[in-house]
DNA sequence: ACCTCGTCCTGGTTGC
DNA sequence: TGCAACCAGGACGAGG
């Protein structure tokens, strides 16, 4: 599942092979990446434009254009940019380059969405309108997070989740973080005390950029555009390992459901806490 | 405004 | 063994 990490490590490895790169043409087979209606119109659009820049915001890939539009790229589950054209499982839309090489969009469970943003103002609108704080940005610390949760009951896994809040966090890093700074994800986000929060952004930081440096969390899906795989999997303490013991204590980390997602807890590090 | 839940989708896994 | 039901989850919209 791409989050922050995942997204920024394909950044990182399409640039080289993407920016300074002209789409001489571009095919798009899939009636959810684009809406069917806009598929050929989408296509056409790119056709011809050069790549000036790859650039990230929370989990969106974002594909700048020479002539001011913005390709908008969002993997959600199962998406993956690959470079090459052949062969691949799912394949969704190519980008032919004018080296001769292409880009490979695929998609197993095609949650996966596309969308040309036309000019600065438009791209600006639809970020805002989506992501709160970069985690990795200066500006992020425990008195931001306090900002962002203050008098909310929901529990703060839940808001860890929320893009409009915090952009980049999904299912992995927010219980990676919940672990790593001892707060149970069902407690209500008000509640967590400044210094908790303090931990947690901290803790948030630590997790994501831990992530982009293993190159992402491979656990069924995810390659790097040149066919790598991520290997923060290797390094989580709690996400998945339900079982397992705790990295910290040794007792069983437990799998619960919060927020309607599978959550992986130590409940004896990570003490309820409740309204 | 806030919060929870259903929906989209596919293929691997589970259960009968 | 075979097949159907279930499950995973990011974003978004409906409804309370």
């Amino acid at each position: 599942m791409p989050e922050l990490p995942e997204v920024e490590t394909v950044r990182r490895r399409l640039a080289p092979h993407l920016v300074g790169r002209t789409i001489v043409h571009a095919r798009i087979d899939d009636d959810r990446l684009v809406r069917p209606e806009l598929r050929e119109a989408v296509a056409a659009r790119l056709a011809g434009t050069r790549v000036t820049e790859l650039d990230r915001r929370g989990k969106h890939l974002l594909v700048h254009l020479d002539d001011g539009a913005t390709l908008a790229i969002h993997l959600r589950m199962t998406g993956n940019l690959m470079v090459g054209a052949d062969g691949f499982p799912h394949l969704r839309a190519v980008l032919e380059l004018d080296d001769a090489t292409a880009v490979s969009y695929t998609d197993q469970r095609r949650f996966g969405t596309w969308r040309v943003l036309e000019g600065e103002p438009e791209l600006e609108e639809f970020l805002s309108e989506r992501l709160g704080i970069e985690p990795l940005d200066a500006g992020f610390d425990g008195r931001a997070l306090g900002r962002a949760f203050a008098g909310r009951r929901a529990p703060v896994k839940a808001l860890l989740l929320d893009q409009r809040l915090i952009a980049g966090v999904g299912n992995i890093y927010a219980d990676e973080a919940l672990w790593a700074a001892k707060i149970h994800p069902e407690t209500p986000a008000g509640l967590v005390s400044r210094a908790k929060l303090d931990v947690l952004a901290v803790a948030l930081r630590e997790v994501l950029e831990a992530g982009i440096l293993a190159q992402g969390s491979t656990l069924r899906d995810f390659r790097t555009p040149d066919g790598g795989y991520g290997s923060m999997q290797e390094r989580f303490q709690v996400f998945d390992r339900d079982g397992e013991p705790c990295p910290r204590c040794g007792r069983p980390i437990v799998k619960l459901r919060v927020a309607g997602r599978g959550t992986h807890v130590c409940p004896h590090c990570q003490r309820r806490r409740r309204a």
